[in-house]
DNA sequence: ATTCATTTTGTTATGTTATATCATTTTATT
DNA sequence: AATAAAATGATATAACATAACAAAATGAAT
């Protein structure tokens, strides 16, 4: 709620271009099979192993557009695995991170699945597989959104540059309202 | 080390404008003083009772340009205070926080003092005395700056404006190495 | 097929960060 | 002085994450 406070219709529904939240009514299987065939793809070019274990959380992950707390997909696990220990979980969790197929919010100390690990797209991926990923988190809904946006990202570039400061990795999390909780 | 690659030239010394790192020969008994001035100030112009707790954790915090986890403090205080517990910690960090005179570095899960608390500006601070801050933090020496820059600033207005987002509060961490750990 | 090395998963224990709750003390107000 | 509000003390526990080692599964080479 601090921003725009001097240009109020920046944000207005005229100069609104697209609200990037999933909506309610969506096709969310198709999200699911999507982040599925993506990731076997990726795991299959980048030569890691999507085992069923891994593949299952990331499926877990993807139940929702809101990210999800480690000890949630744990119990959901042990719902249909008996005992399982949260190393198990954060191995996954790490790997999955590590192939960009997942990401871990930092300030909500949870994950999401990755909006754009497309298998097309790998210009951006550093050595181990991940990219930089910037996030709209609506404190209403829960949801999270990864965003791109060439501005912002060459603010940043360009902020590193003046600085003399070589970015290794980014966190990046807006919190606030999306557009259909403002409503 | 992912940003650039296209244009090495962005971030060599040529380019360079400003390393907002603190450099080693500084004179930080002066940054020490002017937070815990700026503080008073603060808290005098908004109410807020910095008490000697409270004055003395933010002290702490400002031993170094350093991030330092909540149980640092703790075994600091605990070494001139004889039993202290966590909620004192943490409660002295919410005061401060709320204030605007420390920040929470989400991806370290540590805090550092504000680099901008100086009581001169005070448009930018929401009702409850906090603004915005977006960091650097390098991960050779440890050392985080916060900076500021207007086209950072302008992109994540923008991106808000464009998909109808109405930011409440950011996290904004770029780690790698500073200037100067890069030789 | 059998051996061998590597990777993945299971298991137990522990480390790290943060909060809930209630008692006591301090400070401000009447 | 009495009262209310704010801050601190104290105890317990919650939430998030990793270390270390054993067992199982996988892949490669003989
Ligand atoms: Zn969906
Ligand atoms: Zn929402
Ligand atoms: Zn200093
Ligand atoms: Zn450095």
């Amino acid at each position: 709620m601090r921003q725009n406070l001097e240009n109020p219709a920046e944000n207005s529904a005229e100069n609104r271009v697209e609200n990037p939240f999933a909506q309610p009514g969506h096709d969310h299987a198709s999200c699911v099979s999507a982040a599925l065939d993506g990731a076997e793809a990726v795991c299959a070019r980048r030569g890691g192993r999507l085992t069923p274990l891994r593949r299952r959380v990331l499926e877990l992950v993807w139940r929702s557009h809101r990210p999800v707390g480690a000890y949630d997909l744990l119990a959901l696990l042990q719902d249909e695995r008996g005992r399982v220990a949260p190393p198990t979980v954060y191995r996954a969790l790490d790997f999955l991170c590590a192939q960009g197929l997942v990401h871990r919010l930092d300030s909500l100390q949870a994950f999401i699945g990755c909006g754009h690990a497309n298998a097309s797209d790998d210009s951006d991926r550093d050595g181990d597989g991940q990219h930089p990923a910037h996030f709209l988190i609506c404190q209403d809904c829960g949801a999270a959104v990864e965003v791109r946006d060439g501005q912002l990202d060459g603010a940043i570039s360009h902020l590193a540059g003046r600085t003399g400061f070589a970015i290794a990795d980014e966190t990046v999390e807006l919190r606030g309202r999306c557009a259909d909780c403002q409503n």
